[in-house]
DNA sequence: CCCGACTATTCCAATATGGAATAGCATGCT
DNA sequence: AGCATGCTATTCCATATTGGAATAGTCGGG
């Protein structure tokens, strides 16, 4: 039988990750026609739909979640093959930072080159689909929580700014919101691995109760911007992940309602590397560079 | 950075298991060309060698040791996906066997046929490189032991019959063996496995001692019949994996000496997954395959 | 019923792949 | 030494695959 090329595993990861065709060829730096002819090609050797398409992108059916989930140990197996062997390599020094999906696309992309143009002679390198067991490859993992894990050392890096968005197109139709308690005429996009996020609002303003079925759970950070964007519904984002939808006026934050949440991102280290040489510089800049994306002035920037 | 092709993993894991380049171009149905340039390629985009070019083949470096491992998990996982969505599609009966490399080349490839074709309704597919985890999507686990897995239900399968073998070449020149302690006189080759085969055969026959630097391991069955066949001294092996060698003249037997192993090939399937309809047929074809191909005058085959 | 936001398809150029033949390189035998 | 042997590396070339640009198709919403 034959085999998908590794090309299509990333397809398939990125699919999964950004949820319709264009998206993923954007992060692939592919077109749209490619990333849709590859996952065409990869359903057929297999002989399954991986994704149905929905209305606004593309949702794993049974087929694709398992595809999904093998995909990414196969990368991620790949990563940790690359990283393992350029540590052998010892050429130049190595930094390997495992950054969540979402912190790679709206954060790092952009600013990184800020670092590597004052260290070109680091390799740095990026570990996405890593499994837990791989953590001890690298230098940075950058984490979402509150803050402790055991054997790190953990600095707040940025997201605690939590901010309520929707699309102006959104707010119209809805009727405005001239309250905090207009939120409960939208629908909302709940993200799972944040879902105290809404209690955490509404018990701040005083209570608020919304049936289940007003809300929408997306998988990824992603779409629930991508979402949001879309007119879908209101959501709950770090203010840091969308300056720029923000001051291009895509996403308004009416009335200015948000909190400073306990979960945020965090950048960790191991214990037993001590930040010192590369990792230290890196470790300043990054945490320099993140505190200067939360000022509200430094956030208008394309 | 690039990412090495589905093929090139391929290649570094049939260069792992077979140790040359002819080898594993053979078992991959490729040219020896295409195996080196992809292994070329592979060590390009990582900046390392991966196997050292050594006498008989090649030894992977600590680099190709890292790269091999996680190629495998890669393969695996690729496996994985095949064998589970299969299961979901069930358009056609699906048989999911476990087969280790050395059954699948030296017994199996020759002889599924005789099966496919009495079923052509069933979609046959081989896992290799699957973890333990794997083993539930599995129907048929071929598995090397003393025919104990707690669960699972175990039937002896093959190679029982363990045989001293030596090239005619090497017989000569090392003087024949007329006298199984002549068996001192040669250089031995270990397969790390099965350490304990030749305690067995000396103790069978009085007591021998070989000073380990006499003996030579090789990390695969394949690569000892190879080195066997090559004239790097004497194997103790299967028989039934080596009857085309034996007929051919290849590899001799000198006195007849061999054993009963405890060790051997063992058919399992997992207790809770009855053995009926296509699983059932299956095991009765297999078994009656394998007795066949342990009788001395069915042993003469191409 | 058209508009917008998608995905699928077609056509074509660039690239990668793999096979056949050949060269190169050690080793061991005579 | 010199040749035969058993490998791997390289070159050349036909072919298959890939990916981009443009285009067509699809679907839901105002």
């Amino acid at each position: 039988m034959h085999l998908p090329s590794t090309t299509a595993l990333r397809v398939i990861a990125a699919l999964a990750q950004h949820g319709t065709v264009s998206a993923a060829a954007v992060a692939l730096s592919l077109t749209q026609s490619a990333v849709s002819k590859q996952l065409k090609a990869v359903e057929a050797l297999i002989g399954l739909t991986l994704f149905n398409r929905a209305r606004h992108g593309l949702v794993p059916t049974e087929a694709g979640i398992v595809y999904i989930e093998q995909a990414r140990v196969a990368l991620g197996a790949l990563e940790t093959a690359a990283v393992r062997t350029a540590r052998l390599r010892g050429s130049r020094p190595v930094l390997r930072l495992h950054v969540l999906p979402i912190l790679g696309d709206r954060w790092f992309m952009q600013r990184l080159i800020g670092f590597t143009d004052q260290h070109p002679d680091v390799d740095v390198q990026f570990v996405t689909y890593a499994s837990r067991e791989a953590h001890r490859d690298v230098d940075v993992v950058f984490r979402f929580g509150e803050g402790q894990w055991p054997g790190w050392n953990a600095d707040y890096f940025l997201g605690r700014d939590v901010v309520l968005v929707g699309a102006p197109m959104t707010l119209d139709r809805g009727g405005g919101i001239a309250d905090w308690r207009d939120i409960a005429r939208f629908r909302l996009l709940v993200h799972p691995q944040t879902p105290l996020h809404w209690d955490r609002l509404f018990a701040q303003y005083g209570g608020l109760d919304i049936p289940p079925e007003q809300t929408i759970t997306l998988s990824y950070y992603a779409l629930v911007i991508r979402g949001a964007i879309g007119g879908q519904g209101l959501a709950l984002v770090p203010r840091t992940l969308i300056t720029r939808e923000l001051a291009a006026g895509e996403l308004v934050n009416p009335l200015g309602i948000g909190f400073e949440s306990q979960n945020c991102y965090w950048l960790t280290t191991p214990n037993e590397r001590p930040r010192e040489g590369v990792l230290k510089h890196f470790c300043v800049w990054a945490l320099a560079e993140a505190a200067r994306s939360e000022m509200p002035q430094g956030a208008v920037s394309s």
